[in-house]
RNA sequence: GGCAGCGUAGCUCAGUGGUAGAGCAGGGGAAUCAUAAUCCCUUGGUCGGGGGUUCAAAUCCCUCCGCUGCUACCA
């Protein structure tokens, strides 16, 4: 594992289109934010940036069914989405927007150098155009009878009924699915390709190179794509939003096109760390993020990307391609990626969360039922990292009250209002450690270090269970030492494990922030600790366990986590619906 | 149709050649500081079916079944 200091991190960036549901937020977002925290936590330089994916077709028409122009719809959902970010604790120090000023200038930068450099050539290909649309349709807006089987809403990219691959020309009665208008024809458009096959090669030993530490899901995909034989891909497309292409490319041929919006969205990244560089007065430091190291460099930056795996196709093929074929050229080279972690899907009751059909639980409607850190926690434990997972609310409401309000909870209230009620709320002074909290710290060595070790490697699910061991190994001890009991007999004796018991509060705090930060700062406020970034315990924890001061004020923590009752599950169900 | 991933205890999942595991749920007990919260013990599986390789298979090979996704102009 690396030790790079500086670690630069990306969230594939949620589509503008609408509030994103739990499967997106778990797919990406949450754990890039997490491993952010985990990175700042360690004292590392760290930088972690995501942004909306503003452009394409289903934007235009999102826009146009508001009434809006798409520049206003776009910065209406940016807003949303910012907030719903922050409101879930999505810590980015930069969320930024592909149809940003600094996207535009470095999507027509790649553009020209990788003409230049000869990767892009312009071939006619031909489209569906709808007369009363007034506008180019994608395969899939195009709708009719699949020549197959006769399903007469089959789309002409493929037919749904017997999931046959189509083209739009094979549809019988073929009619734009915005209008239904069946004045469409088919008309001749040029357009700029990325020659992408020839980089299979450089791109399999690359994907080669990191098939031992990238989640074999990823290299799967980047391999199937390779094995069927790498295609050269259009990067332009007929609508009239997204990153015009520049006239001095192909002498202006391709006047009035727009970049493909897979094109522009990876390089949103660097232009959103150059949002992030301008917005915060850091001129060119954005470069130095975004630029190859040589070896040994202590400047050198490790790069994690975060995504779904819808998205792994565009990041280990179609981005690789576009910064290798820049940096034939470029100097320094451009920064390509160390580490990809990429998510299967997380299911609703082992169905589809659907925006269209209201099936699942959205980001908005999520905060409205219960905080953050009831999502996190249990999006976390359940990532869906080997294989698809399936959200139920049975399974919620049991992980949020077995581990949350008893496990964790339930041991910070123990110990504070004992501390409280027999301590005078204060750290006790008397006693001193004995063989049981030596035995203690030394399991927790063991522990810590393993739940650190599975952050580092992005191992979430295996992460979560180990932190909740933890916990369980605080409430084994507070049972074993019972000060309760000891009180009557031995004050000095209890007064130490108390001593303990508030120590254990206070680094449950601290390995807790990177996945439930608000409820690990409420955490830490009862031992009167306020950071604002937790730092992570270096210590061992037989020095980290004595840290507290004798005779420091504790203040008993209200209910941190409240319990989900049977009635709500039951209620939400109905409200939420699909789960028959 | 092709390809990929998955199929292990009632549920959610670990486990990639060496005596089948965890958490939850279920059963029994202890304790009474705490949100009736905790702790200890425990029931439970022909590892999707069939065939093969091997001293040894959840693990490797073949085949069949099932679920999910992708199939390059949705993103």
């Amino acid at each position: 594992m690396s030790t790079a200091q500086r670690v630069l991190i990306t969230s594939a960036l949620p589509y503008i289109n609408g509030v994103k549901h739990l499967g997106n937020l778990i797919g990406s977002q949450l754990p890039a934010d997490v491993y952010g925290r985990f990175c700042r936590a360690l004292g590392r330089d760290t930088l972690l940036i995501c942004a909306t994916d503003e452009h394409g077709t289903p934007a235009e028409l999102a826009a146009l069914e508001a009434g809006q122009s798409v520049e206003a719809y776009c910065t209406e959902w940016h807003g949303v989405q910012k907030d719903l970010c922050d409101r879930f604790g999505l810590s980015w120090d930069h969320f930024g927007r592909s149809s940003s000023r600094q996207n535009k200038e470095l999507t027509q930068h790649f553009a020209r150098v990788l003409w230049h450099n000869g990767h892009l050539e312009v071939r006619t290909t031909r489209q569906v155009y709808s007369g009363t649309d007034g506008r180019f349709l994608p395969d899939r807006y195009v709708i009719g009878t699949c020549p197959h089987c006769g399903y007469d809403r089959a789309r002409g990219d493929q037919c749904e009924n017997c999931t046959r691959v189509l083209d739009p020309t094979d549809l019988i009665n073929p009619r734009s699915a915005l209008s239904g208008a069946a004045d469409i024809e088919i008309r001749d458009s040029a357009h700029l390709f990325l020659k992408q096959s020839a980089f299979a090669g450089r791109l399999r030993e690359w994907i080669d190179s990191h098939k031992n530490e990238w989640p074999n899901l990823v290299t799967s995909i980047a391999y199937k794509w390779l094995d069927e034989g790498l295609q050269d891909r259009g990067i332009t497309r007929d609508l009239s939003w997204g990153v015009p292409v520049p006239d001095d490319i192909a002498d202006g041929k391709l006047k009035g096109k727009v970049f493909y919006v897979w094109f522009d969205a990876p390089i949103a990244y660097i232009a959103a760390t150059k949002e992030w560089a301008d917005a915060n007065g850091k001129g060119e430091a954005w470069r130095s993020w975004w630029t190859e190291g040589k070896a040994n460099d202590p400047l050198s930056v490790r790069y994690v990307e975060f995504m779904a795996k819808d998205n792994v196709p565009f990041h280990t093929v179609g981005f690789p391609c576009t910064l290798f074929g820049a940096n034939e050229t470029e100097q320094p080279a451009w920064k390509v990626v160390d580490h990809l972690k990429g998510f299967n899907w997380l299911t609703y009751y082992g169905g589809k969360f659907s925006t269209s059909q209201k099936r699942g639980v959205f980001m908005d409607t999520a905060l409205e039922l219960l905080p953050a850190d009831y999502w996190r926690y249990y999006l976390l434990a359940n990532a869906p990292e080997s294989a698809d997972s399936s959200f139920t609310w049975e399974h919620f409401a049991g992980t949020v009250n077995k581990d949350l309000a008893d496990v964790l909870g339930n041991f910070v209230n123990r110990v504070t209002k004992f501390c409280a009620a027999r301590f005078d709320g204060k750290v006790p002074d008397d006693g001193r450690y004995g063989d049981e909290e030596v035995k203690l710290a030394s399991d927790l060595d063991v522990r810590v270090k393993q739940y650190t070790d599975y952050l580092e490697a992005l191992e979430f699910r295996k992460a979560v269970a180990e932190l909740r061991a933890i916990w369980v190994v605080g409430n084994e001890y507070l049972t074993r030492a019972a000060p309760w009991t000891e009180l009557k007999t031995d004050r000095a004796r209890a007064a130490a494990s108390v001593r303990m018991g508030l120590n254990l509060v206070r680094l449950f705090g601290h390995l807790a922030w990177p996945i439930i930060p608000s409820s690990a700062v409420k955490i830490l406020a009862t031992v009167s600790e306020t950071p604002a970034i937790v730092p992570w315990p270096h210590a061992k924890m037989g020095a980290f366990l004595s840290e507290l001061i004798p005779g420091a004020p504790i203040q008993p923590a209200d209910v941190l986590f409240a319990k989900i009752a049977d009635e709500q599950i039951a209620e939400w169900q109905t409200r939420f619906g699909g789960t028959e």
